[in-house]
DNA sequence: CGAGGCCTTGACCGCGGTCAATGCCCGTGG
DNA sequence: CCACGGGCATTGACCGCGGTCAAGGCCTCG
């Protein structure tokens, strides 16, 4: 169980016995059930998740109503509400279970306290944010120079464990793109 | 002159006097001219900027040959094509002088090896990054909630000097509309 | 079983992009 | 110093992508 987490992280940072010790037992295992909360909106993210098994979205809802959603994540990545979880600041974003979940997170301060005593914790955080940053702005990208067509026939490339395990209506709001429209590039797709 | 850098980065970073010289002899200066290329397409960006004066953008060029200008500095702030800067990768972005420019130029080396040797310049490193991912994320959101007039208003609220120094074609880009559209909601705001 | 959510399909429409014409400003060279 | 040329800004006509609204069928779960 714990063994799949150290799996993960040995190909991400290179800790030694002492710390790694430290830092499994920081990740607590918690589950949910398909559709339940993880975190609220107005709440702060205390917490960084690694996904064992099932799958989350991180979304947010505009004023008119429709739901934006920004992350997926399956089985076997990490994730969390990050603007919330480096800013402190409540979330607009909300974090949900899409199917039955089992995860372990770490909190806010246990994370934090690796990070200044560690040097490849800190390593591994500056790794995140880069990545983060990176995945950000080829999202504007893709966004601002596809059209919708163009941006599910990218997902249908680099994700197709999305296209196949997750709703067409989180699909579309995930695409920035209504389910009606979702729905039509499906059937004319051929 | 190293003057302005140093009075910048003391809102930012607390630098103690051994290592605060180091930093400001890492900082070489550089001038541009109006429309002068700063970094050209292809090229891995290997400076981290702080405009002394003037002003620059960032911005990359789609497929159907247009320009999307992604970030917009004016006097005494940071910027650099972070992307490229990071992954040590060819840059999709390009950077230009929009006004004859004064800037420091902090080289790839000099900054990494200050983020090793320097605690407190690794905690401004880790700030850099924290603060990028959110403003990105911020971008993103406001792209796919708010209208063309609605992104408007909220450079001119946010950013007023844009408006007034940048010009019509390099503000559509930045707010990714054409420049007619730009044009009729200019006049149509009374 | 029934009810509510999800998916599909159709009709319609509006925001913002494209194309084109004109005017203006500014830098450059004769 | 003026003439010219090229880039930028403005305005109008047009149009298409994708959103909205609505109706109907299906699946799931209580």
């Amino acid at each position: 169980m714990a063994e799949q987490i150290r799996a993960f992280l040995e190909t991400k940072v290179m800790l030694e016995e002492p710390q790694l010790s430290i830092v499994e037992v920081a990740f607590k295992c918690q589950t949910f059930k398909k559709n339940e909360q993880i975190l609220r909106t107005g709440e702060v993210c205390n917490n960084f998740y690694f996904i064992a098994s099932g799958g989350i979205r991180v979304y947010f809802i505009t004023q008119q109503g429709h739901e934006k959603t920004r992350h997926i994540a399956l089985d076997n990545t990490i994730i969390s509400a990050l603007s919330s979880f480096i800013s402190r600041l409540p979330s607009m974003e909300l974090i949900v279970a899409m199917e039955d979940t089992e995860l372990y997170a770490i909190s806010h301060d246990d994370f934090f306290h690796l990070v200044q005593s560690c040097r490849e914790w800190e390593l591994f955080y500056r790794l995140i944010l880069e990545t983060a940053y990176i995945t950000q702005t080829r999202r504007v990208e893709t966004r601002v120079t596809l059209s919708a067509k163009q941006r599910y026939d990218l997902v249908m490339r680099d994700n197709p464990e999305f296209i196949q395990r997750v709703s067409n209506k989180v699909l579309a709001s995930y695409l920035d793109i209504t389910q009606e429209t979702l729905s039509r590039l499906k059937s004319s797709h051929h």
